[in-house]
DNA sequence: TTGAAAGCGCTAACAT
DNA sequence: ATGTTAGCGCTTTCAA
């Protein structure tokens, strides 16, 4: 236990008085004001480095009135799809001077709007954010939107709300692995599909459904399930599917993690991956890989989702002006030996 | 493009004039001072839901001299070790009205410096932070010691930094994996290592001696490898064993990462796990479960981590005493289908 | 090139 | 129970 030592912090003002000179002086001096003398300049970060001043951003942000904050609202960090885009996120903000205060909603809406008033009174210059999957009313953003507070939007977006979108086409991520799995010969292909209240799954579902139809193939109703994606639901779909007469021979899944759980229930059910059942996931993790069958997927990129919104977002904040241009980003279909035809 | 709306900030004056009420008033109000009449309170209240008012909380930040932020700094956010702990942290520091700003230090030590300088500029009221593998030198916590900001450190945490410690038992998970390995007839251990700069690795490395050396087995140099542990360090350590004359029969691998690789690797090798070889990680994530066969693992409990380490740092926060306790959490031994005994 | 002074929005000691 | 006032540390007009 150490009792806590009142050290002062140094400011400008005891720069100043060591100086001689007016605090004024000083700030500008530590800013590089064009106007401030060399000599002057380095007295005063000489001074500033031997009393061992650092800036106060409090001070500096409420007089500035902006505080080089960038909040970021994503769902969960845990899913290896938002833990990239908070890399990308993370290192653009920093390179360009920008703080990031986060907070997950773990796909609580009412997190979400909880989380907006956090993000307002802590005055950020702008925000990135990814809605929880049942985001419908999404008047928490007015706030910003009025007082001319940039939003950038990444994944599940809502075009009610101003500001920069970064998404990839889900409908086309959906097209193309249902497509794929028909060209190795499938005919009975199956689609383990997220909530209808996302947008997001619902453009995966039309994908789905399109690729069939293109494809002659009829959709059968029981090929078709809707669920939260979690563990049990994939579970719940091998169970009902691997119980029907006319079993699947491919399964396009909604999300990355139930691809996995889908894969592993099918294989202890004794099903042959991929001889008697090809199966592709929506969204890709590094366990696709090392597990066996390797797993197929469809690839979004996380890292440059988050990349480009905060970049997307600090133009924003530096024109003072809000641009709602919509950055497609390019998926990739990754095959391996979940989908591979012999 | 929509031009920057230029709707000036409520702030508390607003309130004040509407009520002809002094500032102050408002202000004890809405922080429900004792002082204040419910009637006053609920007239401000409403007010200030009227005209849409929200705490300016870098105003209050800087006249309290206290911002209700806490400073994170982590290696990197996708390891899923990592992703949990920030998950802890981030709901332990909401719950208790902390706001947390992240920086990841992708195991760069400079990098580690210049966030101790933002956190610092930031003037968080306390900071939780996982120290790069190579830190050594830790002259830049300096500035929150001498301020009596408390730092909490887990997992990679060092000593000469006051402040509580939450880690676990490094050693004893290495020992009881490498016993584990032992018990099952493995005759043959290796053990690849992680850097020797780092304790946490050391810990593992001796544990992992000492359990050999307990119970009678030599300790080959070939069969200890230390290394970076990047996936090619793994595939290195497997090609080099998998040619010795005497392939080991069990692995013991530094990192859940490392371990995937390494049974991965060991696979399309042609070797047959568990029968030939069994391996066991320092470390657990999701993937162990669904790889083929499934991943023996020592789990290290990030989330709990996380958890009491900023339940230990608000509780020094609130006392105004830093408290250098430490804190080792449990960690779990878990038996899958890479070391069973058949 | 520098200084003086006001102000950012809130809090808190002191007064009433 | 409420008002007055000063101040947190910095930036920024305006003046010199």
């Amino acid at each position: 236990m150490a009792l806590k030592e009142q050290k002062r912090e140094i400011t400008i003002n005891d720069i100043a008085k060591e100086l001689n000179i007016s605090p004024s002086t000083v700030s500008r001096a530590l800013n590089d004001n064009a106007k401030i003398s060399e000599a002057t300049k380095e007295k005063v970060k000489a001074v500033a480095q031997d009393l061992g001043y650092e800036l106060n951003l409090v001070a500096s942000s409420l007089s500035k009135n902006k505080t080089n904050v960038i909040g970021v609202i994503i769902p969960n960090i845990g899913s290896q799809f938002f833990a990239k885009a908070l890399s990308g996120i993370q290192e653009v903000a920093r390179a360009n001077g920008y703080n990031v205060i986060i907070c997950q909603t773990n796909e609580s809406v009412q997190q979400e709007v909880d989380m907006t008033r956090v993000m307002n009174s802590a005055r950020v210059d702008g925000l990135v954010c990814c809605l929880t999957m049942e985001t419908k009313d999404v008047g928490h953003f007015d706030v910003f939107t009025k007082k001319g507070i940039p939003v950038a939007m990444f994944d599940r977006v809502s075009y009610a709300v101003p500001g920069p979108k970064i998404v990839v086409d889900n409908y086309e991520a959906a097209y193309t692995a249902t497509e794929h799995l028909i060209n190795l010969g499938c005919k009975r292909v199956a689609h383990l599909a997220g909530t209808t209240s996302s947008k997001v799954f619902c453009d995966r579902t039309e994908g789905f459904k399109d690729a069939l139809q293109k494809n002659d193939l009829p959709l059968l109703p029981q090929y078709l399930l809707s669920s939260d994606l979690t563990e049990q639901d994939a579970r719940d779909a091998v169970r009902i599917w691997m119980n029907l007469p006319d079993k699947p021979d491919g399964i396009v899944a909604a999300s990355a993690s139930s691809g996995l759980i889908i894969s592993a229930a099918a294989k202890s059910a004794g099903v042959r991956l991929p001889e008697d059942l090809s199966i592709i996931s929506l969204g890709n993790e590094r366990c696709n890989e090392f597990v066996t069958p390797s797993l197929s997927a469809v690839d979004m990129p996380g890292y440059d989702m988050g990349k480009s919104a905060v970049e997307q977002l600090i133009k924003c904040i530096k024109s003072e002006k809000v641009d709602s241009s919509i950055t497609l980003k390019p998926i990739q279909l990754l095959i391996r030996n979940s989908s591979f035809k012999h």
